[in-house]
Order: structure tokens, then sequence, then C-alpha cells
DNA sequence: CGAAAGCCTTAACATTTGTTATCGTTTTGT
DNA sequence: ACAAAACGATAACAAATGTTAAGGCTTTCG
């Protein structure tokens, strides 16, 4: 828990004690290689903390093809959070890519972090706010780059990941087909 | 003042008083079609409500292109809130395309209310939240939906738009060249 | 260990989307 | 009211990206 305690002391003034009460009541969990960890058309009432693996987001669409929307590793959080504040069913789902640890934080310990925090709800802000600057810059880069130079932006952002993820996903997320990226890839 | 007050008084609870103290630290502001709310490269430091008029978010890439991030209409709230929050220059450009009407939300005012509101912070949250909600949408429709399907999509979310907006402006929204939209227009 | 599955590359071909240029219409600003 | 600018449609051609199929390498798992 001591990953999750200091993430949020970055983020919050928040005591010993608050910290204390907040991990009580939330709980360690360990998902193999290609569990899911939420399920597509589910109620999402679960926010994970990363403490070592990765997880991706994906999603099929009408046509049945899967997606990959967003990357994840040590020391962030994840979850559909749009599903979580809305609580509608999700649209994705979540996958381990290796065998992961996570810190399970249900949504019984976000509320009572709301109500009973001091800063509950400036973390709340910080966290919406957090994504949302991170889903801006996702669309700003949608725009204004091209394929190889999302690619390329990738791997300054995310050193490892040919490591990591297989090419497909990452071509996936890059918004093209696997063999195009093997293309792009040769002609660079 | 009514329309924006009504808005807020939907989001969270708040008193007349309070109201009344929040809407003194904001003012009224015309712009003309075409004038510029905000440039690029400058910080940001006012919010708008838009009482009247439409409201385009632009970026220019690299190579000198022009792009159309976001439309904003009456009764919604519109910034570059990402420089807004980060304290980062700005990297759109807001655009008036009719006449418009706005209120504008001086940082002051918005940072009085964090401090002053009951629920400022929840205020707060709820904005970001609200902006997250609706980027995540952009984001999985952008991955699900080619362009045809994501014009279908615009004009049922914004259904008058093509009095409102010129089509090169549309398809730049849209992901792609004035030509294609015709193309795919005369097409369906 | 060995078979099966997953994965990456490459090539050939198909489809989508972009580019440039032209024309007629509408809108704008004076 | 008029000249200029902006706008949208269309055609011909070019570039980017997708599809399908094959081959070889690596990983997984019984």
């Amino acid at each position: 828990m001591l990953q999750l305690k200091n993430v949020l002391k970055q983020m919050i003034h928040i005591s010993e004690e608050e910290l204390e009460a907040f991990a009580e009541l939330c709980y360690q969990k360990v998902f193999n290689r290609k569990a899911l960890l939420s399920q597509e058309a589910k109620f999402i009432t679960e926010v994970y903390f990363i403490k070592k693996g990765i997880i991706r987001v994906k999603l099929d669409d009408l046509g049945g093809t899967e997606h990959t929307i967003h990357f994840a590793i040590e020391n962030q959080f994840i979850a559909d959070y749009r599903a979580f504040l809305t609580q509608q069913k999700s649209a994705y789902q979540l996958q381990a890519l290796e065998d992961t640890d996570v810190i399970v934080m249900p949504k019984a310990a976000i509320e009572w972090g709301y109500a009973n925090l001091e800063q509950g709800e400036k973390l709340g802000r910080l966290i919406a706010e957090y994504y949302f600057i991170y889903l801006d810059s996702r669309i700003q880069h949608l725009y204004t780059l091209n394929p190889k130079e999302r690619y390329d932006l990738l791997n300054e952002i995310f050193p490892n990941i040919h490591n990591r993820v297989p090419q497909h996903m990452i071509a996936s997320y890059l918004g093209i087909t696997p063999v195009h990226l093997s293309r792009l890839k040769r002609q660079s």
C-alpha cells in the first residue's frame, strides 16, 4: 500500500490517519496475464492502482474489430472512469498484459474519501482534471500527427513499449493495421 | 446572468447570495463574427459561458494546417481548459463563428468559487468530469467510427450544424478534407 | 520435448482519402 | 449595388492505408 499512499500524498494534503483509514477500505489483488479486470456491459464499481504490471483498455466496435484505446503501467490509476462516474455500463474491457498486481479501490472507498477526507473533493477534481488533460492531448495528437509521428511519440512517452506489448496492439492504439505499422517501421 | 445562474443551480447546491457574489466577479462581453476570444501561445485566465452564438476551438499544426477541434453553443462553457488548469500557454484559438454574447468568468472568480462556495470544489470536479466524459466519448468515436459515421453522429448531436457552420470546418472537425466530405454526402 | 498458436514481415492488390484545379453560386464588405 | 472573397461541388490523378495470403520465427502449453 506504500506505493498508493505515496502517490496520494503527492496529490493532496492528507494525514497518516486519513491514509490509513482509506487504505483499510482497499485491498490487493493479482491478475494473471490475459485476465480481464473488468468487462464490457458491466457496471463499474472499482478503480485500480497498478503496483506492478501493465493493463490495456480495449473496445470492440460493432463490426467486431477490437481497438486498444489505452495502456496503463506501474503507479497509475486505471478504470473505465466514464462508466464509473456515470453509472452506465462499461464500453471497455480492462485486460492485464503481464501478471499484474493491483490495489482495488472500491466505489465505497472513493465515496468515503469524498465525504470524509479533508481534501476528498479536491482529490476527485484533480483525478478528473488529470484525465481530462491526458485526453485533451490525445485528441490534439490525433488531429495533428500522422501515424508515424504518433508512433514516434508513443516510443518517447513509453520507451520500452515494444518489449512489453505485442505490436498489433500498438498498431491498434495508433489507429492503423499491424501490416501498416510494419511498413512504417521499415521506412524509418 | 440568469442563464449562467440557472446552469450553476443545476450542477450544485448554491444559495442566491453565493450566486450573486459569484456573478459580481464576472462580466458580459460581445464578440463579433470571426473575432478571437483567446489566442494561441497566451496564458489563459478566462472561462467563457455562451449566452448566444457559437464558438469553435481551432488548432494549427506544424505544417500550418488548421484543425477545428470543437464547437460550443448556447448554455455551454468553453475555454482552453487544459491551458487554464496547467498554466501553460494555449495550444488553441477560440473563435466566434457568429456574433456571440458571452459571460466572462475570470480566473479570480473561479478561484474565489473554489475557496468560498460551499460546493466550490465539487463544482470544479463536476466540470472536469463533464469534460472528461465528453472527451472520452470523442476518443471512442474516433476509434470506432469512420468519417461518414462520425458525420451522421455529428448531425444527430448538433442538428442544425450545416446552417451555422461552414462545411470545411465540419470536415476539419471530422478529420477529413472538404472535398472528401462533399463526396461522402453525395454517396448517402 | 513437440505441436499448436501467436506473432511479425513482406508482397500484391484494393479501397479510402488527399491534392490540385476549375466552375458556378453565395456571401461579405464597402 | 458591386466587386471581391468565400464557399461548395466535381473531376482527374496521387498518396496513404487496408486486405488477403504466405512464410518463418518465437512463445506457450500439454
